[in-house]
RNA sequence: GGGAUCUUAGCUCAGUUGGUUUAGAGCGCUGCUUUGACAGAGCAGAGGUCAUGGGUUCGAAUCCCUUAGGUCCCA
């Protein structure tokens, strides 16, 4: 048999991955003898592909629910996707455009057919690439928020909030995306220093020559929506002007001078236009002082006839012109740079534009409450747990949320208007008008009603996921199937931390509104991917690999663990090709271990007594390093129990146990040996198989004949086993003697395949007997002896014994001295810091006990060093 | 402006209640090694006054304060 010298990894993960699914190996029914152990996809949204976010996120949670599944319970990974009613409107829209189609010129029900058309062609790639990574999602369970179950919750859960007095309609400044044109809550909105200008704008005073006030606004196009001036009454450069009025430039229409605290008398000249149609400030003020409210913009940012002049002028165009128009007339006094922060679209990048509208709101106040607790009392746990006190100032200061947007894909609010200006919240237009009719007393025929012609946000639907994914129909009917009853609560979230107040808040709201239970237990935040320069990969700047292209290079097990290696929680994660090649060359190694293994031929003469100090250090290492990843594990230090693994894997049994064991040259290998071999290796394969679960299950099903149930992802996990620390410190000592003949050879330039004799100077011979034969291998001895100092010898120190090498040739005593005198000065600056502690009576009569032993310990090697460091001095001459 | 958080080797990070550490890992780097699992490799090595200045303590990378810089959230 012969193998390949590098792995190969692409038939291999299709076989694997086709195989998996057909044995039904990611598939979970209710079973009560098993623990469940439940995660729910964050919904990527269904216009999406790819990312190498997805990738990290997506790896983790395979990491997880692949350790459940070897674990014995009953491991269940929901997939699914959003519907994404702002990014997918857009891009329907923009497909019409391409088409030749105007979006005004369809209804509603034309578009939604659009809409449906593409979702059905593009909605799944996302899903399919999951595939592709090894993502052992329970594929039959696949939702989409969209769903008609799904979508029934969403409006049951409307009509029930509703009822509840939970969500009420308001006139609210909102923040309006002119490009979307829709409404976008707080969260969508991300505020960008810009270099804009201030300008500073002559009004004159109504009944006088040529007296004049100046305010300085940077948005002058909103002038014409100026309702009032404002200035503090404890401004005495204004005292004058209480009770005039002043004239809006260019329009000339006159306005009150009002006088309120709220102004700031040192900021721009201390008088303040009060525009409550475009400014939330001037809004509140308005609202206080009773004022008019003039709103001079259409919902596309054009200038209505309200502004009287430049009417339909995009905004920023308008700001130029009256800019250039108020210069002309003489009422431009200056104009400065300023840097502001504006608001923009998260989703279109336009500049956000503050206008009042009718919205509907859900009122936050008493529903986040518990939501609020749970993640203080840890019942929901963050990890890592620094994110708590930016979940808690969220929680504390949340606003009310508004749910509506201005859309044609989502779900439709149940709002129905009826002709004497009321309305209905029902679940479907027959229940409003039997509801309305019987309030009213009127016989409404179906076409009076008229549905609200507003979408819900996304995250009004997505909230409710780790409750609908399993059962939708528990909140119209108040009663949990067995898929609910089981499955939730879930065990972990996996996703970014900036989606913790859209989605992760609002998941934990509804669990504890609906369920009264939270959704999960655990939330790991993953960091954001980012370039080498530390810029957020994105589409637009092109500094994102592509996923799928560089699985193709570097395989899934590769990429996979790339992305692990330096992905602590919460941390970003800088990203580097370096990293997946990593990935890559472990692959190889393992790949090249198990060839090493399988090329052994067994000769049952042997008795392979030789091999016992290395299976028993062995076997006491894994389970050193199984212990230390559990408690990563349970740490939700994912890339930490992947770097232990590594290290067990490469350094631990690779570099050192084959090399121990291993055979001379078309030697055989007794069967004992063999046997317990593999039987590390097939840990090993379980331990990796959550990382990396192709080139596992591969290794697995070659190294021996499987039935479809032995597989290696339902395989048995291994459970650590208590070890032995002496055991392990031993071995420690043995590989440093065999690393400083190494090091000797090199420095010397003396070549491997010359053989030392070694003479040891010890108290514990019989530790270094017992690894004679691994000594004389992995140093290439001849010889090992006990005994005093050699003469014209190269020696060195390890823990408290010495160790000679004879030189045949003329030992460079000067540099021998060189560099035990170094050594000795270390040896004797550490000892001078033990001593100090040990000389310290109160750090002798304050410190623990083992403390205290580990101090003398200390003392006594390092004496012992310094003794035969000296010793080795005097004998040089 | 308010708040949170971080600053440890060239890079990315560990260092868990102050004492197994005059500080560790992975990658990178330097040198040597190409017949025997693997050059996608082996072996060895260099590299840090733990951002700064102070304080608490028998003892500080770890606790407190100062300063500087970064990141994030909120306004």
């Amino acid at each position: 048999m012969s193998f390949a010298t590098k792995y190969n990894p692409e038939e291999t993960e299709s076989k694997w991955y086709a195989y998996w699914m057909e044995h039904k190996f990611f598939s979970s029914k209710v079973d009560h003898t098993k623990e469940p152990y439940t995660i729910v996809i964050p919904p990527p949204n269904v216009t999406g592909v790819l990312h190498m976010g997805h990738m990290l996120n997506n790896t983790i949670q395979d990491v997880l629910i692949r350790k459940a599944r070897m674990e014995g319970k009953n491991a269940c990974w929901v997939p699914g996707t959003d519907h994404a009613s702002i990014a997918t409107e857009a891009k329907v829209v923009s497909m019409l455009k391409e088409r030749g189609i105007d979006k005004k010129s369809l209804t509603r029900e034309e578009f939604l057919k659009y809409a449906w058309e593409w979702k059905e062609k593009y909605g799944g790639i996302i899903l399919e690439q999951l595939k592709k990574l090894g993502a052992s999602c329970d594929w039959d369970r696949t939702k989409f928020t969209m769903d008609p179950d799904l979508s029934e919750a969403v409006i049951s859960v409307f009509v029930d909030l509703h009822k509840k007095g939970k969500i009420y309609r308001g006139i609210r400044m909102v923040n309006w995306d002119p490009q979307g044109k829709t409404a976008l809550s707080d969260d969508e909105v991300i505020t960008k220093e810009i270099q804009s200008k201030l300008y500073y704008i002559q009004y004159n005073i109504e009944g006088t020559e040529n007296e004049f006030l100046t305010i300085a606004t940077t948005r002058p196009e909103t002038i014409m929506a100026d309702v009032a001036i404002c200035i503090n009454p404890n401004d005495p450069r204004f005292a004058h002007l209480k009770g005039k009025k002043a004239i809006i430039p260019l329009i000339n229409r006159a306005i009150p001078i009002i006088e309120d605290e709220y102004v700031d008398m040192e900021f721009g000249t201390g008088c303040l236009k009060v525009t409550p149609a475009h400014d939330i400030n001037d809004y509140e003020l308005g609202l206080k002082h009773k004022l008019e409210v003039i709103d001079i913009l259409n919902d596309d940012g054009t200038l209505n006839e309200k502004a009287q002049i430049l009417i339909g002028e995009d905004r920023f165009i308008a700001r130029k012109r009256i800019s250039k128009m108020l210069a002309e007339i003489g009422q431009m006094e200056k104009v400065e740079e300023y840097k502001s922060n504006v608001g923009h679209s998260e989703r279109t990048n336009a500049i956000v534009e503050p206008k009042l509208s009718l919205q509907w709101f859900l009122s936050m106040e008493d529903i986040t409450k518990p939501a609020l607790q749970s993640v203080m009392d840890d019942i929901i746990q963050l990890h890592p747990p620094k994110f708590k006190n930016m979940y808690r100032s969220w929680m504390e200061n949340v606003r009310d949320w508004c749910i509506s947007r201005q859309l044609w894909w989502g779900h439709q609010i149940p709002a129905y208007y009826l002709p004497n200006g009321e309305y209905v919240v029902a679940q479907s237009k027959s229940e409003a008008l039997e509801i309305a009719n019987e309030k009213y007393g009127i016989a409404y025929k179906s076409e009076d009603l008229v549905q609200d012609e507003d979408v819900l946000d996304t995250w009004f639907s997505s909230w409710l996921w780790p409750i609908s994914v399993f059962d939708a129909k528990v909140f119209s009917e108040g009663k949990k199937n067995e898929d609910l009853k089981y499955y939730y609560p879930t065990n972990d979230l996996v996703t970014a931390p900036e989606i913790l107040f859209f989605w992760v808040a609002r998941m934990i709201i509804a669990g504890y509104e609906y369920m009264g239970e939270k959704p999960f237990k655990n939330v790991y935040l993953t960091g954001i991917v980012r370039d080498k320069q530390g810029r957020k990969m994105s589409k637009s700047l092109g500094n994102s690999p592509d996923p799928l292209e560089l699985i193709k290079i570097y395989g899934a097990d590769g990429v996979r663990t790339g992305m692990l290696f330096s992905s602590p929680a919460g941390n970003d994660l800088p990203y580097d090709d370096k990293l997946v090649e990593q990935g890559r060359n472990f692959a190889n190694k393992i790949w090249n271990a198990f060839r090493l293994v399988k090329g052994w031929e067994i000769d049952p003469e042997l008795d392979g007594q030789e091999n016992q100090a290395a299976i028993h250090w062995f076997e006491n290492r894994f389970n050193e390093s199984l212990t230390e990843i559990e408690d990563h594990f349970n740490k939700f230090r994912i890339s930490d129990a992947l770097m232990t693994s590594y290290k067990l894997v490469w350094d631990d049994f690779c570099s050192w146990y084959l090399e121990m064991i291993k055979p001379a040259y078309q030697q055989p290998i007794d069967a004992a040996t063999y046997e317990r071999t593999i039987l590390f290796f097939e840990d090993i394969l379980k331990i990796l198989h959550p990382f990396m679960p192709f080139i596992t299950e591969e290794i697995w099903q070659q190294i021996k004949e499987r039935n479809t149930e032995d597989a290696l992802i339902v395989s048995e996990w291994p459970s650590p086993k208590s070890f032995d620390v002496q055991t392990i410190a031993e071995a420690q000592q043995v590989f440093e003697v065999v690393s400083q003949i190494r090091n000797i050879r090199a420095s010397k330039g003396i070549s491997p395949k010359e053989a030392f004799e070694l003479t040891i100077k010890t108290q514990q011979p019989d530790l270094y007997l017992r690894f004679e034969m691994v000594l004389k291998k992995l140093a290439n001895l001849s010889k090992l002896e006990f005994g005093d100092q050699v003469a014209n010898s190269l020696g060195f120190i390890v823990k408290s014994d010495e160790c000679f090498i004879p030189m045949i040739g003329q030992v460079d005593v000067e540099s021998e001295k060189e560099n035990i005198q170094k050594e000795l000065e270390y040896t004797r600056g550490f000892l001078n810091t033990v001593m100090k502690k040990l000389m310290n009576e109160r750090f002798v009569s304050g410190a623990p006990a083992q403390v205290l032993e580990i101090e003398r310990k200390k003392q006594a090697d390092a004496e012992a060093k310094i003794k035969a460091l000296e010793e080795s001095l005097v004998n040089l001459g």
